[in-house]
DNA sequence: ATGTCC
């Protein structure tokens, strides 16, 4: 009788390198022992295999057995083909690592927008289609990120003639980065279930209470200005012409960048990918913590919409005017959506704009040029995707160290901005000409109407200081 | 993006 695999996995042993090494130790060295001391002999080496690591014969065994098991995935030496719209302006990081994305093996298809630059895991830009299953990092840290737009039936000469009224009802009506209102205003999104029935989302009510109407820092804005309409749009319901209009740029606030930490964690404990693909960690749909997340996720996309609402409507109390019409999409978000074959496919937009036929959507310029109110085509390579603004031209510190006040004020005065305050980061040079990129992409979205931003509110309550 | 290190 000899001593088989099957023998081994009796006691214990998985399918693997170590039961190999088992099996030809007891062999090369072992061969005139019992088969049933042999079995005992494995059985303590695998109990105890420390005891064994200076053994001469069943060292290499026991290192074996204490190596840490090897559950890391791997990636497909292949990638998904993907598309890349505007790829002359896209930074080789953001492609390197659309590339590593395209290689998950949860991957169905992947596109890149025009307005690509680098991030976490998924890059900005980055749209990706997988099968059932979720990356917290392909949502992005601010979950449900978002634009919503309302116009107004008001004459844009108030823009010259009230400017001053405006401005104030600007800095009344937002909060930005850490302030927050005094006395917020109530939701019905706080009667939502996830709000008791998880326990993260559960200690998290309070500072979405407290951060309700307001909003994020970095590219986030309020802003007065003229919504364009060269003519007819019926999807708008609006008659060609200028208008009065308010925009709004902010996602989830403490709420989502907690969740988007705590569920990532998560997943990268689960999901051992190798070090490049690391932050891609996803959780699967079918397990509890899949789920949860998705709850989370979609509770703070309405969360991120509901403090749109609520900066419209203080908005609207001082403009005294009801909306003719909003537009509104989120742009760092995952859809079940389905795909060409008509399967069904989890699709993260990582910093970019729904444009499936017929959805309309925002695609905001800088504080000093236009945004677009685009109707999507519906194109699948893009995976009904189009970018989500201009896209970064310059990392936020190259901005910061290179760009003079001087010159962004001279740039906001030649374009009519006011500027009631803003990070130098945010300055216009520091993003992609938007007008570039919408050629990129003008196969994904048509253009129903432009808004130039006239009175811009962004997080710093300060106009840009020239020094000598 | 963010209670910017529970």
């Amino acid at each position: 009788m000899k001593l088989t695999g099957n023998d081994l996995k009796k006691i214990g042993y998985a399918e693997g390198k170590a039961l190999g090494l088992a099996l030809t130790i007891i062999e090369r060295e072992y061969a005139a022992w019992k088969p049933a001391d042999q079995l005992n002999l494995l059985q303590r080496v695998k109990d105890d295999p420390a005891r064994y690591i200076h053994d001469e014969k069943l060292s290499p065994l026991a290192m074996e057995i204490l190596k840490p098991a090897d559950s890391t995935i791997a990636l497909e030496p292949a990638g998904k083909p993907y598309k890349i719209y505007g790829a002359e302006a896209i930074e080789e990081g953001a492609i390197h690592q659309m590339d590593i994305a395209s290689r998950l093996p949860i991957t169905v298809a992947g596109a890149l927008m025009p307005d690509a630059h680098q991030g976490y895991g998924l890059p900005i830009g980055g749209v990706l289609a997988t099968k059932n299953a979720v990356i917290p990092y392909g949502v992005g840290v601010d979950i449900g990120c978002r634009m919503c737009l309302t116009v107004y039936d008001l004459p844009v000469t108030l823009l010259e003639d009230n400017k001053e009224a405006l401005k104030k009802m600007l800095v009344n009506n937002t909060m930005f980065g850490q302030a927050t209102f005094k006395q917020p205003k109530d939701h019905a999104i706080f009667e939502r279930d996830e709000f008791s029935d998880i326990a993260v989302v559960k200690g998290l009510k309070d500072k979405a209470w407290r951060q309700i109407g307001s909003s994020g820092g970095g590219n986030h804005f309020v802003e007065f200005g003229i919504v364009d309409i060269p003519s007819v749009a019926d999807e708008l319901g609006l008659q060609p012409g200028k208008y009065l209009a308010l925009l709004s740029h902010s996602g989830s606030r403490g709420l989502g960048a907690t969740l988007a930490a705590h569920y990532t964690r998560i997943a990268m404990d689960v999901c051992k990918l190798p070090q490049e693909a690391k932050h891609l960690a996803w959780l699967d749909l079918d397990t509890e913590a899949g789920q949860e997340y998705w709850l989370a996720m979609n509770l703070a996309g309405d969360y991120a919409s509901a403090c749109h609402h609520q900066i419209h409507e203080r908005m609207a109390v001082g403009l005294r005017s009801n909306p003719l019409m909003m537009v509104e999409n989120h742009h760092n978000f995952a859809w079940k959506e389905q795909d060409a074959s008509g399967e069904e496919v989890i699709v993260h937009r990582k910093g970019a704009t729904p444009a499936g036929k017929g959805v309309l959507g925002i695609i905001p310029g800088s504080m000093a040029t236009p945004g677009f109110i685009v109707r999507g085509k519906g194109v699948s390579t893009s995976i009904n995707s189009a970018s989500h603004g201009a896209g970064r031209l310059m990392s936020r510190t190259k901005a910061k160290q290179t760009i003079l006040p001087g010159h962004v004020n001279k740039v906001l005065t030649a374009a009519g901005v006011e500027l009631i305050g803003s990070g130098l980061d945010e300055a216009p040079m520091a993003y992609k000409n938007i007008h570039e990129v919408m050629a990129s992409q003008h196969e994904l979205v048509d253009v129903l109407g432009t808004f130039m931003p006239k009175i811009v509110r962004m997080c710093g309550d300060e106009k840009f200081k020239e020094v000598d």
